[in-house]
Parts: structure tokens; C-alpha cells; sequence
DNA sequence: CTGAAAGCGCTAACAG
DNA sequence: CTGTTAGCGCTTTCAG
């Protein structure tokens, strides 16, 4: 049978409750016995059971991530990499880890909540979020400890961290437009992702303010998927006119285009110039390497953890808004259009 | 307050029990009381506090995966391939994942059995077990339900799925050979882990068969580090004679060999032929694209999750040891000798 | 500084 | 079929 603090009592002639406080060093108690009682809990190898403790004082020193598993899941380096960020984080503090993946379509109704309210944990972390998520709002509204990660909502009963996607948006097409580019298309993310629309915003900003046209034809469904991009590429060769630059939401889509456009025989950047954004691993390792938006994708998992620990013990006025910077990455798959076209 | 048992009992005027009976479906009950019941339930919004449940029934209904927390962790395909594959099997059994990163050097003692007796977690999977790992004796022994991934040892005490390793390494050399190689090099992974070991031992035997010498200037150290292999590559250089082909233990270092080369001006396979292990993704992705071992890590994975939950269960007299198939796959990186050689 | 009593919310076990 | 009692192992609270 396991030892508990029962035991150790007994064998040290003293109350259980003694015990627990010799243990948690969190109360007076004479040095003597503190010393007596610590030596016998050594020697018994004594582990607390941290489920009764749990049940105790009503916390589970545990956080939750939630993110819909889609095929890929842990595939998806910026998934992975903003769990890095949280864990470096969140272990600091002696929190640890619950995983809840969740069916992209056909979540279990209320999942947020009956969560919460399990007791599982103290608070969770939201990946992916869509903006049409039907648990949201009562969970925001429910006062359980949450934070969005690259959502974005003006309202004070969202907690979030997110980055600067517009301007990220803005920095590719600028670069494409001081290279000479006048006709830029673009890929774009789940139209139900904050951070998709943004992006989406901060390309067609540039691109009117220059009073360049942003033809339909040009703009390509990539849903955050480097397959359905490499697919729905395909439009720009039944299209009367071509880009002659593609600004992508992520670099998988980037990716998924460059190689339909390899397919079709264009070359990159000689016919057509790429961006992508998140610069993740594979985006220097590909051929020509991907220029791209680099988001701070671990800085942003630390972020969040750090504001759903605060949220958790409200150590003070904590601020449930975060922006993080971006930054313009140049590398090969960028150059001035073509002369010949 | 949270709604619980107890005020759905008062509401329904019957015991808790009878609510606990209902809601569980475990035991004979009523239609009628069970129904009004449900409703009851329903209406308040009642969700079980699942950490009281645990306490009673002595089972949290969650496993814990450990992992040596590296400068990558979760950025490591490798890993998150694996997680991918157990949280796939775990979640249709209802069983909740928990996260152990560790700090590579100076791990807390006896960390696995602790987290073991805290009743946090009903069995656990190890992700990157080292030989030497002190605790792992002692948690074999104590006969709490767990699993090592890619780790391989004689003894009934031990459970693990592991890839044929050995089979891999010899495929890969097998496979250069014929291709007219005589000069075959090795990069090793972690001596600490059996994976690296077998792999080692595969090479060897390949050698040995074919009366091919291994000069110990051949043997790169990688340590499972593409930073390290980049490094130590540069041995070669100062040796007395070069190598026509190396087999690597793994992608990630197979590319950090190459980069080395490529500095030096050697190109792959026209120089030196490389050959990985693994099958990341980027293997498909870099120039020339990588000739390697694959080994199904997904399914790993998998594998090791449905292990240890019939562990858990001890549904019957479960198999403590899996090898799974590897597979060469041939792409760019390998070529026969140049001839002016 | 230490102890006794009570309770966290659930379920197992035994009555009825 | 339903209720009662007891207990999981810890901490909180209140006495002393």
C-alpha cells in the first residue's frame, strides 16, 4: 500500500495534520519535529497524492491546451512550437500540462466549459481558435482563466496574444512593391481565423494604397493548408492575366504554390515572386529559400502562458491584450519582375 | 457555486447515490427516476468534478508522456509525430494526456516513480529513454504501467516499442554497396540510447559481411544533433582518405552533414552519397532530396499508446515488446562512386 | 506550536 | 431498485 500522511503520523506520534505541515513548510512548527517527521517521510519514500490534494485546496495546478486536430496536429511546427514556448513557461511554476485536442468539426457541445468545470485544470490556453466558435463566448463570459493564441476580439472578456498581422501583411507587399511588382495575388488563410482576415486586410491596404489592383482571379483559398494551395493555384492558369508576385498567409501554402507553379514550369522568382509568413524551419531549407513574415511563434506561446498564469492568480490588473512584433525576412524567392512581361 | 451531486439529489428528493447511479448508466435504476434525473442534470448544467472521481476510484483516467526537454523539444518531428500517434489512440479510450518534460541533465531523482505514487497519472510513456537513465530500474520494478518509445531491452520487466533499427542501418548499407560503395562512413546518434546503438551495430554488420573497413575517422559523432554532426563532419577533411558515402543515424544530422560538405565544396551525391533515418519531412524538401530509412513513427506511436493502456488494464496477457518494419526509401542523395575517385 | 473535526465531491459496499 | 455509511488522502478551520 502506498504511504500517506496517515502513516507517517502513526510513526512519528504525531497528528496527521502536523504532518502535512512539517511537509509543506508552510506553518510554524517546532524544528524538532519538522526534522523528525521530514527524516521519517524520506525513509517511507512519501509521495503526496496530488489528487487529494487537489480535491482540497480546489486547484489542479494544471493548464489545459486546447486545439483542433486536424490531420496534421503536432505536425504543424507552429503548433509545436508554441507549445515550447508554453511549457518553458508554465513548468517554471510548478503548473504542468493537460493536452485536449479536439474533432475539427463536431466538437462535443460545451467542451470549454464542462472542462472548467471538471476541475481538470485552472485555466486554458486556446489554439486556433476560430472566430465562429460556438463555445467561446460562454466560456469568455463564464470568468474561467483563458487566452486565445493569434485571435484577436475587442472585448474585455477575451484574453488574448497575438501578433501584428497586418502590419506583417503590409511589410511583404511593401517589399513587392519597392521591387517594382504592380500585380500581386494573394493566399489566404481560414477565413474564420482572426489572424487570416488581418493578413488579408494588411495586403489589400497596401495594395490600395498604391491604387494597384487586387483582381479576384488573383486571390487564391488556401484555408491554411498547403494542399488545398497547391490545388487552388490552379486557378491562375485558367485566369486571362497572371501575378507576377504571391504574398501567402503561411509558408506551407507558400509552398504548396511554388511547387504547382514548378509544376506548370515557372520559376521562382525569375516569373513569379513568393512571401510567405511564420518563417518556419522548412521555409530556409527549400529551393529558392522562402522569403517570408517571421512571427514570434514560441515568444508568443511564452506570452500566453505568462498571461494565463496571472489571469489564474490575478496577482494584479492583468493585461489580457498582447502584440507581438513581426519581421520582414528577405531570402531567395523574391526578386523585380520580370523585364519580359 | 458549482452545481454537484448533492443539490441534484435535494432537487430530485432522492439520494446521491441514486443520482451518481443514474448519471453513470452503471447500475439498475428506474427509467422513470433515471429520466427525471437526466433532466435534472441537464437543466443545472451538472458536470462531475473529475478529480473527486479520481480520488474515489483511484484512477485518473490520464497517462503521462516524459520526454528530455531539448532546446527543440516539441520542434523535433520526431516527437511530435509520436504525440500525434498516442493522442490518437489515448482519446478513444477516454483517457486524458499529461505532459513530463524534463531538463536534459539534472533531473529531479527519482522523477518517474514520484509522478508515479502522486496518482496524477494511471501509466506513462517514455520518449527518448537513455540507458543509463538512473530511474529507470526502479520504475521497472515497481511495476507501475509503462512504455518505452525506440528503447529496447532483455528483461520481462521492461515493455516497449521500438522500429527494427538494426534492419534499417543494414538497408541503408546494403543499398550503398550495391551501388558500387566501398568507402562507407557512419554518423552515430546518442551512444546513451539503444536506437543509436542498434543502428550502429546494423552498419557494422553490413561491413564486416562485406569485408569493408570502417576506419574510426569515418565515424562522425552526432549525438542525434545536426549542430553537432555539421561539426565533427569537419574531421573528415583532416583524415588521411575520404569516405564515397556515409550513413547517417538520422535526417537531422544527415543534413547537417551535407551543409558541411556543401562548405567545402563537395556535392552530394556526386562526392559522397548520404544516407538518413526517419523520413522527416524535410528530407523530401532539401537539394538533393535525402535517401533514407523510414521509420514509421506515427504508428510507433500508436503502438505504444494501445501498449500501455492494455497494461493499464491488463485486459489479458499483453505483448511487452513491438518491433515495427522499416522501409529505404531512394531519392537524390545517393549515387554510385565517381569513378575519378 | 499542535491537535481534532470537518469537508472537498465522488463512488464502493452493504443493507433494505 | 434505492438509501446509508464510510472513505479516497489531503487541507482548512478552529481550539487549545
Amino acid at each position: 500500500m502506498r504511504v500517506t500522511l496517515e502513516e507517517i503520523a502513526k510513526k512519528a506520534g504525531v497528528a496527521r495534520m502536523t504532518v502535512s505541515r512539517a511537509l509543506s513548510g508552510k506553518s510554524y512548527i517546532s524544528k524538532e519535529t519538522e526534522k523528525k517527521i521530514k527524516k521519517i517521510a524520506d525513509e517511507m519514500g512519501y509521495q503526496p497524492n496530488l489528487i487529494a490534494r487537489s480535491l482540497s485546496i480546489r486547484k489542479s495546478m494544471t493548464i489545459g491546451i486546447f486545439m483542433p486536430k486536424t490531420k496534421n496536429i503536432f505536425l504543424d511546427v507552429y503548433i509545436t512550437q508554441i507549445l515550447s514556448g508554453i511549457t518553458d513557461i508554465v513548468q517554471e511554476f510548478d503548473y504542468r500540462i493537460m493536452f485536449f485536442p479536439y474533432p475539427e468539426n463536431g466538437r462535443k457541445k460545451g467542451l470549454y466549459t464542462s472542462i472548467a468545470n471538471s476541475k481538470l485544470i485552472d485555466g486554458m490556453v486556446l489554439l486556433k481558435t476560430k472566430m465562429d466558435d460556438p463555445d467561446l463566448e460562454s466560456l469568455a463570459s463564464s470568468g474561467f482563466p483563458f487566452v486565445c493564441v493569434n485571435y484577436r476580439k475587442k472585448d474585455d472578456k477575451y484574453n488574448f496574444v497575438d501578433s501584428k498581422n497586418k502590419e506583417g501583411a503590409r511589410l511583404a507587399v511593401e517589399h513587392l512593391v519597392s521591387l517594382g511588382h504592380k500585380r500581386i495575388g494573394f493566399v489566404a488563410g481560414s477565413p474564420k481565423e482572426t489572424n487570416a482576415v488581418d493578413r488579408f486586410a494588411g495586403y489589400k491596404q497596401v495594395m490600395s494604397k498604391y491604387k494597384l489592383e487586387t483582381k479576384p482571379e488573383w486571390i487564391i483559398d488556401g484555408d491554411f493548408s498547403k494542399e488545398k494551395a497547391y490545388e487552388n493555384t490552379e486557378k491562375l492558369f485558367s485566369g486571362k492575366s497572371m501575378p507576377t508576385a504571391i504574398v501567402s498567409s503561411d509558408d506551407y501554402m507558400a509552398i504548396g504554390v511554388m511547387e504547382k507553379l514548378k509544376e506548370h514550369g515557372l520559376s521562382v522568382p525569375g516569373d513569379i515572386s513568393i512571401v510567405g509568413f511564420d518563417d518556419i524551419e522548412l521555409a530556409s531549407y527549400i529551393h529558392p529559400q522562402l522569403t517570408t513574415v517571421r512571427q514570434p511563434i514560441y515568444e508568443i506561446g511564452k506570452s500566453s502562458a505568462e498571461m494565463l498564469l496571472n489571469l489564474i492568480n490575478k496577482t494584479k490588473n492583468v493585461p489580457h491584450t498582447k502584440y507581438l512584433d513581426v519581421e520582414l525576412i528577405v531570402r531567395g524567392s523574391t526578386s523585380s519582375p520580370a523585364k519580359h512581361k
